[in-house]
DNA sequence: TTTGCAATTATTTTCGAAATTTTATTGGGT
DNA sequence: ACCCAATAAAATTTCGAAAATAATTGCAAA
């Protein structure tokens, strides 16, 4: 906890003024993801506005969000903490989101229309043109790589016709792509994701809910793996 | 927004410490639940701090956790109000809650094990030993019911060995509930409840996995029947 | 009559100090 | 060495006023 945020308040997507509050959760959320804030890590009020230059009242309020979204914990009286991460919690996360993601793309497939088609096939269009690092020697972070992955996942499933479960998915892909960005500062190892998305997206696009959901499970299976085989000293001991 | 609510830190179920904010979330969750706060009514500061006696502090982090559980509907700028309620949204919860909870019983029963069988025995027991109204003659709000009747459904699906799916659950439930206690103070049909429940308690605990899902959906979509059956001008018109 | 703008009022959000609670430290006893 | 109580220090939570923003009202121009 080293760096120095600048307090601006972040503006809704249609141009209307935003708070300090959804600014700060923002970029507390970033960190988070990130691994700025470390698994575990205690989120002291004085520290967190030294370094957000936000003060208490819509920090908490950020905080309070962050806790409804899992990504941090709150226990009444002794304040915030950065969710743990461990492996046992990473398997019950991404079994939970083959199960969901599974009745999503059934939905969708079933259901979605031409509408769902155009969303996908131009989510996955942009993807597909976006470099995964944005340096070619080594991994670099590319923050837009991030937001199209995530923006063609939602697109799998956004025809379902039910925002709840694509909230919960939403959730679920947000959790697992904090432990997806942990694990890459630790290794970047070599791996064709253009494929794997292709094989989905072909099969949601033909209709072929079987193979969508087949392709999808042993996409994020293979991702768990990966992490895993890594250095997983950001996890937590399982208990 | 007549009735004034006095002031008490709650304590956790544990015997610690809670917080202001934690009591008023607990509070203006049950009044949102209970229709004494409208679906749709702007939830302004100042009445607030009446009706609750809390600070803008407390009250905010309560009402940024009430949004996080789609019980409150949050814009920046704008400030707060009770989430709405439609039968199209009634609908779409509905389905999802069918959906999931599916997952979730096919999970405890194949891997649930005794520890959830004796959850599931217990919990039926208790809500076949509560009866639904408080007084005979006419419908008079039991919270014992409530309390086991969550307890119940919550049990069915304790075994599925996901927090994330027990907590969707969790929500969806207390979703629906909402609609049902706002639905109740219209008209309280007859219903032989208990033995909707029986029949969906023994076929899970028979691990016929099949019949416990037939029986959960049908006895959700009788809930919906009997709310739209009967007057339901406490939904906002549908879009 | 309608529209646009400025002023006023109402409401939301934030600030930072005070109040409350938790945690750490110290000293004494066994 | 361990345990307990008291105290001090650190941290969390709340308060209520001030700052910022949205909504409403009134007036003038087209």
């Amino acid at each position: 906890m080293t760096s120095k945020e600048s307090p601006e308040r972040s503006s809704q997507a249609n141009g209307e003024r935003g708070t300090l509050a959804s600014s700060v959760y923002e970029k507390l959320r970033s960190d988070i993801m990130a691994g700025e804030l470390k698994p575990g890590e205690r989120l002291r009020s004085d520290l967190l506005r030294d370094r957000y230059e936000v003060g208490n009242s819509p920090m908490r309020e950020a905080l309070n969000r962050l806790a409804a979204d899992g990504m941090v914990s709150r226990e009444d009286q002794k304040g915030f903490r950065v969710a743990d991460a461990s492996k046992d919690a990473l398997a019950e996360l991404v079994k939970t989101r083959c199960w969901l993601e599974e009745v999503a793309i059934r939905q969708s497939i079933a259901g979605g229309g031409t509408e769902w088609e155009e969303r996908l096939v131009l989510a996955f269009h942009r993807l597909s043109r976006t470099p995964r690092s944005s340096s070619e020697g080594a991994y670099a972070h590319n923050p837009d790589w991030e937001t199209r992955h995530r923006a063609f996942h939602l697109a799998l499933i956004s025809g379902c016709g039910s925002k709840w479960l694509i909230g919960f998915c939403d959730q679920l892909n947000d959790q697992a792509e904090r432990y997806r960005q942990l694990a890459v500062q630790k290794a970047y190892p070599k791996r064709n994701e253009l494929d794997e998305h292709r094989a989905i997206f072909e099969a949601a696009i033909d209709g072929r809910a079987d193979d969508a959901i087949a392709g999808l499970n042993a996409h994020y299976s293979r991702t768990v793996d990966i992490i895993l085989a890594g250095d997983t000293d950001f996890l937590s001991p399982t208990r």
